[in-house]
DNA sequence: GACATAATCTCTACACTGAAGAAACGTCAA
DNA sequence: TTGACGTTTCTTCAGTGTAGAGATTATGTC
């Protein structure tokens, strides 16, 4: 009991410690350089073995997306359905921080395993505790989530951060007749806070759907 | 002038062709099975003329991005703001129903080029018409977008349409005494009407930005 | 203990990928 | 005609995912 559960097989290898390595790796190299290949030799085993424990390469993927989806934490039960709902808005946004090279395999598979339906679990909850319908419930459970993934994405893939200095050039090069209002910004692009706009669009979710509930 | 414009080169090959012939060839084989050497074979040239047009696969595929893109005609500019928005947001859905294995490209490079700054323009014309400050213009068009987008991928990708029957067997496996909510929203899960989630998620940020107004 | 069986891991081989570099081709201006 | 240039093809290379067969180890049975 004290001891360590024996690891089956010849070489004892855990899947999740595979999983582990594999999150490292596409946070070095990046989604179009990681291979299982360079998994073998960073974990120290055969590529195939690799490919035995999860199928494929994209098993492998949809495992480390549950891996990242399963560390975040449970909500506190005795919070408002709001905060909780922001709660973890914001748990994901520090997972897409946390994993910028990772958290795109999330809106590649959307339904990863065990770890969202817990996630899930929690989100129908506070839905189910602010009063909504089944039927209601299920789609904004859903909707709000796959929004919620969306901004996430956007920010670690650069579109909610200030404009690269390539991007100012490219709206700088528009003809300011047909772009009016896009000229006039350009400044704004270049100073964005990183968060703001996710904080903003968080409440505006929130107080759409708090708005639902009063019709 | 009667006369089409002489191609330049031997052969003369226009990139927008190689273009639609390059989102002909993703939509029937998959993202995963693309490559440049079928829309070579497919479209009767070397495989290397198409890297010569778009430097990379990468440069190929984010032109095909914006090329989709720029499918999104033009809003009525008499209707009111939130007619815009909703009309774009309806807009993007058919582009993801369109283009279902294409349309992830999107939230790949988030700035895919000239068409969307077109685009962008219209969704701040429309919150500038709706009366924001520019901070909060910038902040909400691109959140705006983001969670669009992320609703969008969604749908096509499988969250926001009824569940697959593997997806149901998999939450009749879960602990109902783990997921109390999730397992009696079962029957909820199996018919989702498509189109119903991402309704009612464009109204609830529509709402928010209207009730973000009054205050 | 010995043996059979199943799970785990490695090795080899294959078809395929994106791309770099050199060569061939067509067009046009001088 | 000649040269220059933009375009297209050809060759080649390193690297990819994975199928299939074989080696290795753990586990259960007698």
């Amino acid at each position: 009991m004290s001891k360590k559960a024996v690891r089956s097989g010849p070489k004892g290898l855990e899947p999740n410690e595979i999983v582990r390595a594999a999150l490292e790796l596409m946070e070095q190299e990046g989604p179009d350089a990681f291979s299982v290949r360079k998994l073998g030799a960073k974990f120290g085993c055969d590529p195939m073995a690799v490919l035995y424990h999860f199928k494929s390469k994209t098993g492998l993927e949809r495992a480390m997306a549950d891996t990242i989806n399963a560390e975040i934490t449970p909500v506190d039960p005795t919070a408002s359905w709001r905060a909780r709902l922001a709660d973890i808005a914001f748990q994901y946004r520090g997972l897409a921080r946390k994993y910028p090279l990772t958290f795109p395999l999330l809106l590649r598979f959307w339904i990863t395993g065990p770890a969202d339906y817990r996630n899930a679990e929690m989100v129908c909850q506070a839905l189910a505790d602010a009063g909504l319908k089944d039927r209601d419930m299920v789609d904004i459970c859903f909707g709000w989530y796959a929004s919620l993934l969306g901004l996430a994405a956007a920010e670690v893939g650069g579109l909610l951060k200030p404009a690269t200095p390539d991007i100012i050039a490219e709206i700088d090069r528009l003809p300011s007749a047909d772009f009016p209002v896009m000229t006039t910004l350009l400044p704004t692009f270049a100073d964005q806070q990183a968060g703001r706009a996710y904080e903003m669009m968080v409440e505006i979710v929130l107080d759409g759907i708090e708005r639902m509930l009063a019709t």
